[in-house]
DNA sequence: TTGTAGGCGTTATCAG
DNA sequence: CTGATAACGCCTACAA
């Protein structure tokens, strides 16, 4: 059902009906009347796709992320996308994985689909190819990272103050009596590096001299689990553990139980993201409240001044906060 | 930039860009490769909203869900996605609230974006509303619903017999020893009422006459926590809960521990969706497992079947297995 | 092998 | 108030 049959069986042209269809002045009340009961009829709905093609304008904006399975991320797509739909945009989401290479190739299929903004949500995004990407295939579109930053002209960032709010964590553990601190962080992302340099911050304001006790492991459960009997068995001397997100600490918290170390007092340990993973798992953790929620909110705002062409702030910073709960 | 400037530049006409832009036989080497060279020059992407117009294909679906933080549905999405982009769609998804009656109108947008399948993720969506708005707006595209159906002609359902799984999880838990059982239920979904049901009948199987204990909360850990104090305070002689879904069953879990019950001994208790949180928790939960990435995948299957006019099975049943951990 | 012309469903401009 | 007409960017017969 188009405009034309519509046009056709009213007995008058395509303009007019166009007219009524968008609500336009300048139609007589009874042509109007007898167009909008045959829209009604027929049910018409105007060809969004032909509509985006003369206007020039889809309304349609991209969001990019790692894996919406990750909690991590879950509330960042959510935000965002709930923000759009309120303005009458709507969303494509891809979920890219977190290693994967193929970051430009989502980017250059966002760039064909003539999506008239991006959000990337994470810090993985703050790359050399997504940068090249960016600068091939969207050079003009605004692109809002979240907990990132690329130097573009169109390229937006939000971001967390990670690393202060980590070596906060570390002050708090020693502030209560921990002081053989380890740090177990999950595969490598510039926010995995700025923790780090948060928590080997933390220790040198602590006075710690001797080289910071690290581990590395998958973003899973057991990963944490293993990785965490496998530190305590080469250090054991350690009671305070600072895991780079909630999922690791409640891995870990669990095989630090099963280990028969009471909690907080011979170990103590904290996570981040604030996530619901921190009032579901016993006890209850200590979490760095990184505020993406927050964040997200921002990007979507930052993105919709822009496309409104209001000015935009193009790079800002959020302050994490830490959240004491039962492990500390 | 448009195949016509690109055209111009390579002194052809549009069409012969065009052929050599969707590698279509019939171009001379050497135009072809001085064209290429164009392509490359000026990074051109051919617009999808044009193609889309003329081809009446725009390679797009929609996907409808109540709350994609809900971990119930967060896989079933993640899946879904995936699935199309292999395939060269592209996804838009509507977080659309799981009370709202705007379900329909989010149908509209979708079909006046011309989205070429739908995929609706929740039993919630088994309602006369979506029932009405997709035989208005949706007539002929296809529908397949993630645990649901309606009688149309073009959708599709996959359900999980959620209803025999906990009458099952009645089973086991009487098998144990458990013989007073009460059931917490989340705010009202056909899938919900599918779970009572299931609860009820498992009892009755087993021989019970009396009236079932039941109660309900909403889709929190603070709201499972309360009402099993009170369930408790109301009901002591209960030694078994059957929790709708993961997430209250680990709320109630830490009520059970705070009154210092013995778990599983003195009270066991179950949950529905076999999610991350059966393990994050303590004790880890035993669960029924509904399936959802399984009938998310099988959806995906489905609708791509639709459209390829494959021939496709309207309705279809996964069947729920339960894991037993630490808390039966 | 290449170009021309028509059309996909709209909107917008400009006459009438 | 209404109707031609020309875009928007691309694809596809058909003709050359």
């Amino acid at each position: 059902m188009t405009i034309y049959d519509i046009a056709k069986e009213a007995g008058v042209s395509a303009s007019t009906v166009s007219r009524v269809v968008n609500k336009k002045p300048g139609v007589r009340p009874a042509t109007k009347e007898r167009i909008e009961l045959l829209l009604q009829k027929y049910n018409y709905s105007p060809n969004e796709t032909a509509r985006g093609l003369v206007m020039q304008s889809n309304r349609m904006i991209g969001i990019l992320i790692a894996d919406i399975r990750n909690i991590h991320y879950t509330d960042g797509v959510y935000t965002v996308e709930r923000e759009f739909v309120r303005r009458g945009y709507c969303c494509i989401i891809f979920n890219i994985g977190s290693e994967t290479e193929e970051k430009g190739e989502y980017i250059r299929v966002l760039g064909q689909r003539r999506v008239e903004g991006v959000v990337l949500i994470g810090s993985n995004f703050q790359t050399k190819e997504v940068e090249e990407a960016i600068s091939q295939y969207l050079p003009k579109t605004p692109v809002v990272i979240v907990n990132g930053y690329l130097e573009l002209p169109n390229v937006y960032g939000v971001l967390a103050d990670e690393r202060s709010g980590i070596s906060n964590l570390v002050d708090i553990l020693f502030a209560k009596g921990h002081t053989n601190l380890a740090f177990v962080n999950s595969y490598y992302t510039p926010s995995g590096s700025y923790k780090l340099e948060g928590f080997k911050e933390g220790l040198r304001r602590q006075g710690v001299e001797k080289p910071p006790v690290i581990y590395d492991t998958t973003a899973s459960l057991e990963g944490a689990y293993e990785v965490t009997k496998l530190l305590m068995k080469e250090h054991p001397e350690t009671d305070g553990i600072v895991y780079s997100i909630d999922l690791l600490a409640a891995g870990g918290g669990r095989a630090l139980m099963d280990m028969g170390y009471s909690i907080p007092d011979q170990v103590a340990y904290t996570g981040v993201d604030n996530s619901i993973y921190t009032e579901v798992s016993t006890p209850k953790i200590t979490s760095l409240d990184n505020k993406l929620p927050e964040l997200s909110q921002m990007a979507a705002r930052l993105l919709l001044d822009a496309l409104e062409e209001r000015k935009v702030t193009k790079k800002m910073l959020l302050f994490s906060a830490v959240v004491e709960r039962e492990t500390t």
